[in-house]
DNA sequence: CCGGCCATTGATACCGAGTATCATTAACGG
DNA sequence: CCGTTAATGATACTCGGTATCAATGGCCGG
């Protein structure tokens, strides 16, 4: 666990490197942070963890590791933006379905949803150059064990 | 034109009164700007057309219409939230196509989307409870004829 | 190993899109 | 016409993020 963060921590720096970013102190203690996480989280929520970093500092590493295609951007049910650390199998496009229970995300690979809105697109003569979507509804878990409120 | 703002408004007043709510005049001032407009806008755009409107007004109009349907909210491929008048033939769910160029959106129904998750999902046991879909592209007329760069 | 260039930092202020609070006002039903 | 109660608008606050800019410190070339 704790090697597979230092390796992960490594590996998001490495990627910020390749992309000419220096290998600074604050953005090592940035990276570090999100390796901890295993679930998406906020902005707001990563600066928590990283009291001695300026604010400015936590927002370019976010901004710098989407741009590279380490984290990506999710939208929750109500709205708020959330990020989350690809794994090295789902760098590419791909969508998310969050439990709206748990909160857990799974990726969504292998849907043919890009092919369905070309042709729709197509019969009005609409070029498509992108799409975002996001999946709400309930885990596998949280369906068969649902919370019992107090 | 201004027979059919006009009539888009009071339409709007008359769907915010079946909602058990007052005819204000600050009301009637904030859906006859929106009757105005022809495209999605945001928040402040419209607030801006309102000068004397206080500011919570206008966003507590723009969230009641939003819960009536008739409003709905878009978001554009930079993040900026817009609002958009749903025409009555298109109160219901549906998604939109996003021109990046030219703004316009297009609306998309009779798009199999729902059908499509709901089976790759059930491989994974994992029950939709709802979605959100947003479509970027070129429409025709800006493919056809694209800005040139001066 | 050192010096300098320039990316990076962090403090601060600002922005956009809302929401909370609350005293005042005005709609509308009886 | 009057009382109830919804709505208003001023203000302050939140949250997520960007702009500015002087100070710092990585890193590269000599």
């Amino acid at each position: 666990m704790r090697n597979r963060n230092y390796a992960l921590a490594d590996q998001l720096l490495e990627t910020l490197e390749e992309q000419g970013h220096r290998d600074t102190e604050p953005r090592r203690k940035v990276v570090a942070a999100i390796a901890r996480k295993n679930r998406h989280f906020t902005a707001e929520e990563l600066r928590g963890d990283l009291p001695g970093i300026g604010r400015a500092t936590v927002y370019r590493s976010l901004k710098l590791l989407v741009q590279a295609g380490a984290l990506c951007r999710v939208m929750l049910a109500d709205g708020a933006l959330h990020y989350q650390l690809n794994d090295s199998a789902h760098q590419g496009h791909h969508h998310h379905l969050l439990c709206v229970h748990c909160g857990e995300s799974e990726d969504l690979q292998g849907c043919d949803i890009e092919g369905q809105l070309h042709s729709v697109a197509a019969a009005r003569q609409f070029q498509i150059t992108g799409h975002w979507l996001e999946v709400y509804g309930q885990c596998y878990d949280c369906a068969e064990s649902p919370v019992v409120p107090a």
